[in-house]
DNA sequence: CAATTAATTAATTAGGTTACTTTATTAAAT
DNA sequence: ATTTAATAAAGTAACCTAATTAATTAATTG
């Protein structure tokens, strides 16, 4: 069962580099690498499994069989056609493993099941004006029951985890008054993993939200073309993700691709942040002044177009600062590529990533390699699918930057 | 011998996030952690290698022995003292290996030979305007020569390699005229390591100057304290270096950490990079204004306080910069620390921490960690030094970021 | 044109090796 | 006598190479 792939804890110690191998290290090591590159091109023969892993063909058949037998990797229909006898591709059993994911918004939470190749099984939707602890915890515990019972009973156990998405220092953007502002506060001391563990046994990771994005647009979107590259999400607020080494870095602390907090320079030449410059916020601002209604922008994709005369300026500046903003990141890391999604239509993201490829043909990029510039593919749900992504990756697939588990 | 331990050629394949692991790449990768080990901690008996690094003793004995045999690990004094038989501490064994490190500057080369343990054995320099092609190939031909046969003839079969430091398109930064100008471009179209070959048969590693500056500082500076952190060296241009999960990370193209490019503003609020904003190019100019002799900063540190009322504006203005700088760096990679070195006397080092750690403090730092800011301990010879340690490195040790060798 | 043979490729089995673990032993100190 | 470090011996897991089985296409022949 997954058990054989869990992670093991380890011993917290001054100086460790990384941990030693030994046999049963390996073999963990090689079925994820086998599991990940089979996750990335959907479908492989062992053969090229052999080939891509470095591996031996029996190595691979032996490890292939117990991964089936496991229930986490089935057989797809032979290729013909070919010279010699046919190969048998083996993909991911969509059964294989479920994780739920949460992600807490500023207007809005959202909980789904997500099973083992990234299909949302099931998902349920809470809005509010801002999140407070009880009323979310309440939420995920009604929600997971409710979408537990849609699962046959025999599968049940193979969900693997909680994976929640929520900002950095959630409680750190809301200036409240009152009573209820009171209860918001008490984010800061909430332990999200200890209050979901009164209710339910399941292990739980929170990961920022914007980096969650990163980890859905990397494994299930465009990221799987590139090697390396810094991610933007613009929601009410800008967040980011960076991906090094075909693999997602959070970062010591969770906090790495926030990019939001990138500097950047105002009208007068003063020093500000990105998210200030370059967020949704911004346009909804606005909209309020102009007394347009702003709940538009988020439920009636049409309305952008409606609102041009708005949308175009802020386009212009948000492209603007987003391409200041990327050759920023290319002078820490020299990222292949950078990623622009965020909560808005198709066509605004289209349009706002031909303005910053634009904006940086005109910077100055002295020392720098330049990145291309691409659009997300995922979208408003990228935060709690990738949230969702948290468990299993812990549990079946490789990461790059955490080293290897020890025996 | 240590070709056991050279990294094996690995063929280029598409979608190859990792390679698979067998017997021999697991042995390899624990004689490199335990050499990491001793290095990093200086001395260390068996016992405590098992702690570190979660092998068993008996794996770390037969490893340690195979070092020891091979000659690059040596026993200390046995410990005594405590209750119990006394432990015998094991360290590198300053013969083990030896690289070279050629330093490709702007104004100097340098190259040095150094041993195992990170001792310098032997130095040559070498100045000039500027550097061109056929002067550097000749000075690193001779100097190979000289400081070869200082070493006994036993101990030359142990040099493994010549790391090359050189700024990132060096041909970029001078605006020379005439046929020199001509044979400087030439350095585009050179490629360094087939140009060494002609003359020398040792592998050839190139890596980005500010880079290697923070490999010296990684492995025998003060880099050892932190888990990561962004690294600046100030010298005539501003560079940079990035280390992730303790270990220096180079970057897809070798250009992470060109600090250099990032964004800053200028007096007008316009925007410009931090090169032209911190550099002591900018020292240099302003005293070339009022007719001072430059040279002397460059050979007599003395000088930086007699020139007190040109160095004072200039470090206010660079620790402003720096402060900034710093911030941004860490919206992409949340560093635990950022550490600044330079090629210039220690207390103006001293100076430029103290006054970049008051202007951070002062910042918006919402969003971010913010991290310790710390001052670098080699200085100016640490680019070669870093150089050098690129073969050893490549051959001997741990590198977290470029995977396990395959079988 | 059908049947046969050759060639090719995929997947698995068998046997051997490596390098780890656990358990036991020896050595040297307090 | 007890404690701790280091090594030795035995056992095991997981890899590799080489050989085998299987399934197909391609070529040849009567």
């Amino acid at each position: 069962m997954e058990g054989d792939y869990v992670a093991r804890m380890e011993t917290a110690l001054i100086q460790t580099i990384s941990t030693g191998l030994s046999q049963s290290g390996v073999r963990d090591h090689n079925a994820r690498l086998l599991l990940s590159l089979v996750q990335r091109n959907v479908a492989l023969p062992g053969t090229d499994i052999a080939r891509l892993s470095g591996l031996s063909a029996p190595t691979v058949s032996s490890i292939l069989r117990k991964l089936e037998s496991d229930g986490l990797v089935e057989r797809g229909d032979a290729v013909r056609g070919k010279v010699g006898k046919p190969s048998i591709p083996m993909r991911l059993a969509p059964t294989g493993a479920y994780a739920f994911g949460l992600k807490i918004g500023r207007r809005s939470a959202n909980l789904l099941l997500m099973d083992f190749v990234g299909k949302v099984r099931a998902e349920v939707h809470l809005s509010y004006d801002y999140p407070l602890p009880s009323e979310i915890f309440a939420f995920l515990e009604e929600g997971i029951r409710a979408l537990t019972a849609d699962l046959p009973a025999d599968q049940r156990t193979r969900i693997c985890g909680i994976g929640v998405a929520a900002p950095f220092e959630l409680w750190n953007w809301h200036n409240l008054k009152g009573p209820r502002a009171k209860s918001f506060q008490t984010w800061k001391d909430v332990s999200i993993a200890s209050e979901i563990a009164r209710f339910s046994p399941l292990p739980v990771m929170v990961t920022n939200d914007a980096t969650a994005a990163c980890q859905a647009e990397h494994i299930y979107g465009r990221g799987k073309a590139f090697r390396d590259y810094a991610y933007f999400f613009i929601g009410a607020f800008i967040g980011g993700g960076v991906v090094l080494n075909n693999s997602v870095f959070e970062g010591r602390q969770g906090n790495a691709g926030a990019l939001g907090s990138l500097r950047s320079i105002g009208l007068n030449g003063e020093s500000m942040q990105l998210v200030d410059a370059a967020s949704l916020h911004l346009l909804e601002a606005r909209l309020q002044e102009v007394d347009q209604d702003t709940r538009q922008l988020w439920t009636d994709p049409t309305s952008w177009k409606r609102l041009s005369r708005y949308v175009d300026p802020w386009l212009s500046q948000t492209a603007q600062e987003l391409a200041k903003a990327s050759l920023s990141t290319c002078a820490v890391i020299d990222f292949e590529a950078i990623l622009i999604d965020g909560a808005f239509p198709d066509h605004i993201r289209h349009e706002l990533v031909t303005r910053v490829r634009r904006y940086v043909a005109t910077q100055d990029t002295r020392g720098l390699i330049v990145p291309a510039i691409e659009a997300g593919s995922i979208g408003a749900n990228a935060r709690a699918l990738g949230a969702a992504c948290g468990p299993i990756r812990a549990n079946f697939f490789l990461n790059t930057h955490q080293g290897l588990s020890a025996a």
